[in-house]
DNA sequence: CCATAGGGTTAGGGTTGC
DNA sequence: TGCAACCCTAACCCTATG
């Protein structure tokens, strides 16, 4: 019929992209709502967004990150569940987002009570992780340009 | 990442369950106090209570109320195709998925943003800059180097 | 100001079609 | 088989109200 299966223009992967730097990845609804993108992205949900920006992301940092790691547990578990979400410090090489975290995780006090800010702590951890791996394409980043990216806060 | 959305263990499911059932519902500051489950759910906030108790409702009752669960029909769906998603912005009734979004996107108001608290975070924002700026790796700095370079404050 | 209730939004795993 | 688009919904946020 129509369109079971919308494909992203390019004119809308750079409303997208325009919609990040400016109002910051994770503000899907607000994006969408902006008059300056809502013209191109007017069939797309906030959803849609999310799941746009995480592809042109796995695309690029390493190359299918996404699905690795999907096929890889797949593979591995089925009726495993992997409790514990804190203090797996194991010494083995992880992918880089889990490094970062468990290293964030022992840094940051463990005191109960401040969670508010160790959260807020990851979260801008993860707002600069974006950052780096888009602006990764240019190749290398440097202060300014995350600077630039980040600044639509 | 890793945890920015925190998934509830059972154990915390379990000791919800039985502040609740000590306390009853709606006391979740109480029961955060409470030190036979402060243990447990020092991660959490009354809010997260608040937040998880209403999940697991919605899951109690004749499944889902909360994200109306017509998920036989939308089985039935998925076989076929739901097309003409752009056009029509009126016309015929559309399933509800569609009319909630429609109503979602003209909701709020704008430029809500930075409000008291979050200030905090712009000085992270200066440090991890800082990190980046000083690493100046070739190729881009990753997650780990960076993660690293701040934990060493 | 602090807590709760409730509507709204996002994150991330899962699924599907090409 | 791989990947991009799409679905499901737990977890989280925002705001109103007491």
């Amino acid at each position: 019929m129509g369109a079971p299966k919308q494909k992203w223009t390019p004119d809308e992967e750079a409303a997208l992209k325009a919609g990040v730097r400016k109002h910051g990845p994770g503000k899907w609804r607000t994006i969408l709502k902006d008059p300056e993108f809502s013209g191109v992205l007017y069939s797309r949900s906030n959803v849609d967004l999310k799941d746009k920006w995480r592809n042109m992301s796995v695309m690029a940092n390493g190359c299918g990150s996404r699905e690795k790691a999907r096929l890889t547990l797949k593979r591995m578990n089925q009726a495993r569940k992997q409790d514990e979400r804190s203090l797996s410090v194991s010494t083995e090489a992880k992918s880089d987002e889990e490094m970062t975290e468990a290293r964030l995780a022992t840094t940051s006090s463990d005191s109960p009570q401040i969670r508010g800010s160790k959260r807020s702590i990851i979260r801008l951890d993860n707002l600069i992780m974006e950052a780096i791996s888009n602006l990764k394409e240019p190749g290398g980043s440097n202060k300014t340009t995350i600077a630039t990216y980040i600044e639509g806060l």
